[in-house]
RNA sequence: GUGGGGGUAGCUCAGCAGGUUAGAGCUCCAGGUUGUGGCCCUGGUGGCCGCGGGUUCGAGUCCCGUCCCUCACCCCA
């Protein structure tokens, strides 16, 4: 190594090397095709913002507020904050742009980087990629199903097929407080059989300890009151509109009345989709709906919906599942036979690639043979060789490389002949 | 922040009743084939055995400390 310090990529970051960087690209490209025939525009936001709108959005008292948030202070002394989540971001540029002007329902979507200072486990780490998507404007069922189709159908366009859709609905605000009176009201006398950090949550946000992975507290949480007894009318009636229509469109979910997702700003829909075989953090995606947050952040009352998805995530739950597509980019590697031949190498490349034929040279000036194992171990479709005797010629050997034939090429011919696909 | 597992070659790992020059497979390089890849054969490059200290005649191996990675808890995508 030589040097006194090795430099590393810090904790819970990591470096994609190409092999694995190709993968992401083909699932990226299938995410904005998707969203693309479903009418979302992408939006791209800046990677870091003042630091209250996260605190107003995201919930003074949420994990990723007090203790995952980047934070520092610029020059003038302003707090900013790397994003730690997609949803406050785009609807402070919603907002800021008026967007709503342009039409009452705006559709958006994004791929970007993360970061939440985290410990890092499987499925975890501390910079990592989200693609989520955000209807705003309709407060109706057919909106929250639409969101939930649109990452299911992107899931499964991906290749993912082992995966469940959890749906529930933790209601408006009316129902949700006549809910948490009743839930803290059954938990109270339980209070000494739970966990500290749920006896902290009784006070401070009740509804998370549903979901608690305790199989005591689940045990103890199977005889508690419903959320969904606590709907009200016009709660429930939607919520069953969602149902209705996913049955329609033929997207199986699971109902889960246990499930609450962790951000404030939640109303009504919530849903979740978890994958088997991803590690402890199970959920690949999670979104909802979100009628209060636009208000709170400044703009006017405005309903909408919307999810993130975990890019790593469905990277490890691919990975388990289908073999990956083998991809084969016709390549052409050129090599010299002798020193005397470089000149005309790259110049062929060169040619080769400007006709869109990709195409590659050791400029190593390694031996013959160490070129056309390299031809080989690139896999090559063709391997063209160009030495004395064909300089004198003009022209070139070129090779099929899986069956090993060969035949003299003038040189000229050759970029036109491989491009027609001759050969 | 808490707990389990782990750091030996570019990669995957073996070696640990402490004992001479630290190993294998893969990769890479060269030769066998003086202008031709894959398969095969031969040889070679490449290691502060994470770091610091201690015990010992002797430490990759034992002890202490420390850093890092990893899985899990918490929470979340």
């Amino acid at each position: 190594m030589g040097s006194e310090q090795q430099f590393k990529s810090i904790k819970g970051t990591r470096d994609l090397l190409p092999e694995e960087s190709t993968r992401v690209r083909s699932v990226e490209t299938t995410i904005h095709d998707v969203m693309n025939r479903w009418g979302y525009g992408e939006i791209r936001t800046p990677a870091f913002e003042q630091t209250e709108l996260f605190t107003r959005s995201v919930g003074e008292e949420s994990d990723i507020v007090t203790k995952q948030m980047y934070t520092f202070s610029d020059q003038s002394g302003t707090s900013l904050t790397l994003k730690p989540e997609l949803t406050a971001p785009v609807m402070r540029a919603y907002i800021e742009h008026d967007m709503a002007r342009g039409g009452a329902l705006t559709k958006l979507y994004y791929i970007d980087d993360l970061f939440r200072q985290e410990r890092p486990q499987k499925g975890r780490l501390r910079q990592f990629r989200q693609f989520g998507a955000e209807a705003i404007g309709s407060p109706h069922p057919e909106q929250d199903a639409e969101i939930v189709a649109l990452v299911y159908t992107i899931l499964t366009e991906i290749g993912l097929d082992d995966i469940t859709l959890h749906i529930n609905s933790i209601g408006s605000d009316n129902s949700r407080n006549v809910f948490r009176h009743a839930l803290v009201e059954f938990l109270t006398p339980h209070k000494s059989d739970l966990s500290e950090t749920s006896q902290r949550r009784l006070q401070t946000n009740p509804l998370r300890i549903l979901d608690s992975k305790s199989e005591e507290e689940q045990k103890l949480l199977k005889n508690a009151p419903s959320i969904l007894d606590y709907l009200d009318d016009d709660d429930r009636a939607h919520y069953e509109d969602v149902k209705h229509f996913l049955e329609r469109m033929n997207i199986p979910f699971a109902e889960n009345k246990m499930m609450v997702r962790g951000l404030d700003y939640y109303t009504r829909t919530t849903f979740e989709i978890t994958s088997p075989n991803v590690g402890a953090q199970d959920a690949l995606c999670g979104g909802g709906r979100y009628d209060k947050l636009i208000e709170d952040l400044g703009g006017k009352q405005t309903p909408a919906v919307g999810f993130a998805a975990g890019i790593e995530r469905i990277m490890l739950a691919m990975e388990q599942g289908d073999e990956d597509s083998d991809q084969k980019a016709p390549r052409v590697y050129v090599v010299a036979a002798g020193d005397a031949a470089r000149n005309a190498v790259l110049k062929l490349t060169m040619d080769l690639r400007a006709e869109g034929i990709s195409a590659d040279f050791d400029s190593l000036r390694r031996s013959l043979k160490a070129q056309m194992r390299e031809a080989n171990r690139l896999s090559a479709s063709h391997a063209v060789i160009i030495g004395e005797k064909e300089l004198a010629a003009g022209t070139a050997q070129v090779k099929t490389l899986v069956s090993g034939e060969q035949d003299t090429w003038p040189l000229k011919e050759i970029s036109s002949n491989l491009s027609s696909g001759q050969v």
